[in-house]
DNA sequence: GTCTTAATTAGTAAAAATTATCATTTAAAA
DNA sequence: TTTTAAATGATAATTTTTACTAATTAAGAC
């Protein structure tokens, strides 16, 4: 896991760089997505930033979360049903594995990945911008409860 | 890709083995998802089938795809922004490739996924269920038109 | 073919997730 | 400090999907 700290910087330096203030909310938001332990969703941010922010609008982390998805800061993880969850500690699109009983997430290592997009490239005539690779199943932890 | 007439049969061999029954406006759905031409969203399945059934709900589309889906009879390709696309044509997961420009959605071929599958499988001890993998970027068309 | 019944439908209300609006507040540069 | 454009909080509006209910209908029994 890249070093959170060293994520915050960044992602303030980024936003700095395009005009946007540094406001304590944004400031707090950032530091949670930096880590972003278990991959949150807006609700979880939302949560984490209200004890520290009692009057944080809801809002206000949507706009934030819409600003660092512009600025490449923040890698959204989109799920068919129920809500996005959110990773601004390895923005770049990587592979997920998701547990579809209690919801974690995990994030192997896979090299080949790179050589199947330019197969993909190469038979398709696309420009390949970005990808999207998850695998869903059941994590060691919630197989022994079965 | 598969022949559109055999899958609305086993679609429907699939609803009444479960004890659905087949009326006009479901087979209606069914015809079409079959197909699945474009991965139609479920506005656009909508549209299509009130030509025939102009008093159809969209209610209607809802309940079917979500029979569909519990029958592995269709596949869901979810969209971060944006709703969701069906294709009833290759029901299990397969890679997609997408413009991001038209909408434009492309299967390529990729055999080196099962093995990818096992790895992932092996480093991180989840039993793989599913799978997505989608690669997004700009078609050969609206490359031309920059 | 007719009858019966449980499933399905149309229409609409409700819920959930996200975005827009706007008056007020505030970060940051002069 | 002062100024100003941007950000916030609160809430309304929008979008997507699900829930509800009375009326309709497919499919099996007779």
């Amino acid at each position: 896991m890249a070093d959170p700290e060293k994520r915050v910087k960044a992602i303030i330096r980024k936003l700095r760089d395009h005009g946007h203030k540094i406001t304590p909310q944004r400031l707090a938001i950032a530091k949670i997505v930096a880590v972003s332990n278990g991959h949150p969703s807006v609700e979880a941010i939302y949560e984490q930033v209200r004890k520290d922010f009692p009057t944080m609008s809801l809002a206000t982390v949507y706009r934030n979360i819409f600003i660092l998805k512009s600025l490449g800061e923040i890698l959204e993880l989109g799920f068919p049903d129920g809500g996005n969850r959110y990773d601004g500690n390895r923005p770049f699109p990587h592979p997920h594995v998701i547990c579809v009983k209690c919801g974690k997430v995990v994030d192997p290592v896979l090299d080949s990945l790179d050589e199947m997009k330019k197969e993909v490239a190469e038979e398709t005539e696309f420009a390949i911008l970005t990808h999207r690779l998850d695998f869903f199943g059941i994590c060691r932890h919630c197989q022994s409860l079965e």
